[in-house]
DNA sequence: GAGTTTGAAACT
DNA sequence: CAGTTTCAAACTC
């Protein structure tokens, strides 16, 4: 499915492979005393079952070893309650959709939905605008909510624009462009709160040359190849553990175990560091 | 269809 | 609170 034909209604109802209608809760049908059963420990009371979270039983679904059915009824309430224990808004909506529906945006040629993610995103190399991202899910724009960096679904982003003008291909080469930046040289990239910087400026980082004495120090113009870790501080990019390697690794401590060297990020320039472990 | 990437959620 | 792990969906080849 193409980007100008996707709705988030209808990615909802095929990522789920929801059939017509799922059963809210209601029915209940009792468990033998003294089973025991995975759901009713403390580690399975978990919503990353869409159809859980959202209230509702499993049906027709793909999953394996299911136990979120009329079914198990009693075992399903038990792991609610414990979610809810856990966290009381498991199973409100993320989003907070307006009372006046949807709204167009002509000068974007788009439709765009009013509403908020109630906790916002926190994407870090999609830009916003992808699918992993539940803003762009959601088909609303990222608010103060969100924690995101180089955040493009914003009012006014020409990436964001891009995406509804020309051809899919065009778009799709966009908005990569604009995640390649993101990753390596969109340093202390935005988010929603702060001006998305300019092209020009971030030209102007990226070419800066080499000028440092110690042969260890790089200019961010070397970070061709450098790829953010999956994970570093709130603070930004700066003081961020960066890796050297083809692809990004969910975490630092998977990359050192592959003998990626890393580097340390500070302002412009990076430190390449090669921990002792590496030998 | 298999493997990779991604970000949310859970866990420590 | 920050770092790490787990998970499922999106995405690529």
């Amino acid at each position: 499915m193409d980007v100008a034909s996707w709705s988030p209604a209808a990615a909802s109802v095929n990522q789920r492979q929801q059939p017509q209608i799922k059963q809210q809760v209601a029915a209940t049908i009792s468990v033998a005393a003294g089973q025991s059963h995975p759901l009713t420990t403390a580690s399975s009371s978990v919503v990353y079952c869409e159809c859980f979270a959202s209230g509702m039983y499993c049906d027709e679904c793909n999953c394996v070893n299911c136990y979120k059915n009329v079914e198990y009824e009693a075992v399903r309430r038990d792991s609610v309650g414990a979610t809810l224990k856990s966290n009381l808004n498991a199973f409100r909506p993320k989003i907070n959709s307006s009372s006046h529906g949807a709204k167009d945006n002509k000068e974007a040629g788009e439709v765009l939905m009013l509403g908020k993610h109630s906790k916002g995103c926190h994407c870090k190399r999609s830009g916003c605008l992808r699918k992993y991202c539940e803003c762009f899910q959601a088909n609303i724009l990222c608010s103060e909510s969100c924690k995101c960096m180089g955040c493009k679904k914003f009012k006014g982003s020409e990436e964001r624009q891009a995406l509804f003008h020309g051809d899919y291909a065009n778009n799709m080469a966009y908005i990569q462009q604009a995640a390649n930046a993101t990753t390596t040289g969109a340093i202390g990239s935005s988010g929603y709160a702060s001006a998305p910087v300019s092209k020009k400026r971030k030209s102007q980082e990226l070419l800066l040359g080499s000028t440092a004495k110690d042969p260890s120090v790089h200019s961010l113009g070397h970070l061709q190849q450098v790829s953010v870790c999956g994970h570093y501080s709130k603070a930004g990019l700066e003081g961020a553990l960066l890796c050297f390697g083809s692809s990004i690794q969910r975490s630092c401590k998977d990359t050192c175990r592959q003998k990626i060297i890393c580097a340390y990020l500070s302002k412009n320039t990076v430190k390449v560091v090669i921990p002792e472990k590496f030998d």
